[in-house]
RNA sequence: GGCCCGAUGGCGGAGUGGUUACGCAGAGGACUGCAAAUCCUUGCACGCCGGUUCGAUUCCGGCUCGGGCCUCCA
């Protein structure tokens, strides 16, 4: 899925985007004109992505539609990480993975096969894009001992009983990314004997004798496997280049796992260069209690969300209501409010769908976007094209938002009022909606109310049934029976279903229970 | 223990030195047999204590509370 399109700079406001590394904001400018190149660190797939591992790709869905939106093409990488702990794995007791593991899958690579087609189905059901290049670790050990071997030839360097060891002192500004690191702040690590920093890390981890891993590969410093932050490393420079855009990652990566890529890169290179022009990082998705966690609460997953009969674009637009770089609070109110905000958006964009008919225009975005391939910039200049003054502005406003750092969150504001303003023409609010909507991602050009009916996993009722029922309803309210009517009504709420007589063809609905 | 971040109405969440987005919920109205759905209207906030200032929710300091990283983590 690589953006397939004559390239062209940026348009709009310039895009500011803020990077960890200098702790500030500057204007975006790619280093090849022509194409974008960001690295996004992917996920484990020992277990299912949880709500807050989503969000960072919703984040970073956000990065790339508007380098897009912006007229830039992007070439993007995400790695799957599936070089495991497994051996030393002290989170024991979750049945799912247990149970995955007993029934679909056998063997530590039919689990990483397994929840990375999870994950992938995770990322589409939220309109995320794929990225250009899935980049998986175990493809890349070769690679990964060759880049260990060249820091070693550095100097950078040194080995111990347990493996091969990065010497952070060689290493110009170790720790920039994370603030003032000191290298006393050991806490609670578990000292490694011989280490010659605290904040040296493991380059090979070589497997303790007699001991024999799931996963394990020879290498000049015998058999084990790869530190886990050599992977990014190599991954990212190997499809991007030693220098490259925007590095992207969840906002713990910052401290540790990103300090420590940058120590690598820097002694790979020779350089000062960090590899990264951007770094970028998410913040969490909360609950009351911090930090939400792996395997805490009815709303881990995604598809735990999807069971509850809502749809997953709900919590796609929940992630876009808060700025990347706050932390997010989850709730089942708040996942309720975004469900309801875009049921409403559904059915203005519906509305206006109605009213619009089939111009050139969208009938042109809607086959070249189903033909892949076609840019947004392409779509944005079918789109908007003879756009009035007043619906440019808009775009405008929509634009100057979006580059302010991502500020997605007002820009769904925008996105409503230009919806509700009668005072342009249903047509041309059918642009807007569009236009910005290649920049959210939640696919309302498509969407149809009914989409958004999900039926819970625990409904005790058949659609069928349901269909009948209001049938008979609406039989005894034609013949103004009305307590027979009402008693069905009741019989319906009963089975967690509501009747909406005023809702067109939609008739019923179920009732969110959370 | 070390380093760091946050505190906005019932909930989520923007933003600003002086007129304080938006969404959800609530309230009122329209519609409805009554509801629901939908549409219109609308009330509600800036943790505490000082300081700077003509004026602070916004700047500074302290406090309290909450959270993150230091081990794998989005």
């Amino acid at each position: 899925m690589t953006d397939t399109v004559s390239p062209t700079a940026p348009t709009g406001a310039p895009l500011m985007l803020f990077d960890s590394l200098t702790r500030s904001t500057r204007a975006f400018a790619p280093i090849d004109p022509t194409m974008a190149r960001v690295y996004s660190c992917g996920p484990t797939v020992y277990n299912f992505a949880h709500l807050g591992n989503l969000r960072a790709y919703v984040f970073t869905d956000t990065l790339r539609r508007t380098l897009n939106w912006k007229g830039l093409p992007v070439n993007h990488v995400i790695n799957i990480t599936d070089v495991g702990h497994l051996t030393s794995d002290a989170d024991e007791g979750d049945d799912k993975m247990e149970a995955a593991a007993k029934t679909a899958a056998k063997t530590i690579w039919e689990i990483a096969a397994f929840y990375t087609d999870a994950f992938k189905a995770d990322l589409n059901g939220l309109n995320i894009i794929m990225p250009t290049i899935w980049s998986v670790a175990t493809d890349h050990i070769q690679d990964m001992i060759d880049f260990a071997r060249t820091i070693e030839d550095a100097g950078a360097s040194y080995e111990l009983d347990s493996g091969l060891y990065f010497d952070t002192s060689k290493v110009p500004d170790y720790g920039r990314l994370a603030g003032a690191r000191g290298d006393d702040a050991v806490g609670r690590i578990a000292e490694v004997d011989g280490k010659r920093n605290a904040a040296d890390f493991a380059l090979w981890r070589r497997s303790p004798s007699g001991e024999q891993r799931q996963m394990e590969w020879m290498s000049p410093w015998g058999p084990g496997a790869p530190g886990w932050h050599l992977e990014c490393s190599v991954m990212s420079m190997k499809y991007l280049g030693t220098r490259f855009d925007i590095h992207t990652g969840g906002i713990d990566h910052r401290e540790i796992h990103h300090c420590n890529e940058i120590a690598q890169n820097q002694a790979f290179t020779g350089t000062p260069d960090s590899g990264a022009n951007f770094w970028m990082h998410n913040n969490f998705l909360v609950d009351r209690g911090g930090k939400m966690s792996k395997s805490k609460g009815g709303f881990a997953t995604l598809a735990s969300v999807i069971d509850k009969g809502v749809h997953p674009l709900a919590y796609r637009l929940l992630c876009l209501s808060a700025h990347y770089r706050s932390e997010l609070e989850f709730s089942p109110e708040a996942l309720a409010a975004a469900l309801t905000r875009l049921t409403r958006l559904t059915l203005a964009v519906e509305q206006l769908r109605d009213s619009a008919g089939m111009p050139d225009w969208l009938r042109l975005v809607e086959e070249t976007s189903a033909s892949k391939g076609a840019s947004f910039a392409y779509q944005r200049s079918v789109i908007e094209a003879g756009l009035s003054a007043k619906a440019q502005a808009m775009i405008v406003r929509f634009d100057e938002a979006l580059s302010n750092d991502l500020m997605v969150p007002q820009t769904l504001p925008l996105l409503e009022a230009a919806l509700a303003d009668k005072a342009i023409a249903a047509e041309e609010r059918l642009r807007l909606l569009a236009s910005m909507d290649l920049a959210l991602g939640l696919g309302l050009l498509t969407l149809s109310r009914m989409d958004l009916r999900l039926r819970p996993a625990d409904a005790r009722i058949g659609e069928d049934e349901i269909e009948i029922l209001i049938e008979q309803r609406q039989a005894a309210r034609a013949a103004k029976d009305y307590s027979a009517s009402d008693r069905i009504r009741d019989a319906l709420a009963e089975c967690g279903v509501t009747v909406m007589d005023g809702a067109g063809i939609m008739r019923w609905d179920w009732i969110l229970d959370l």
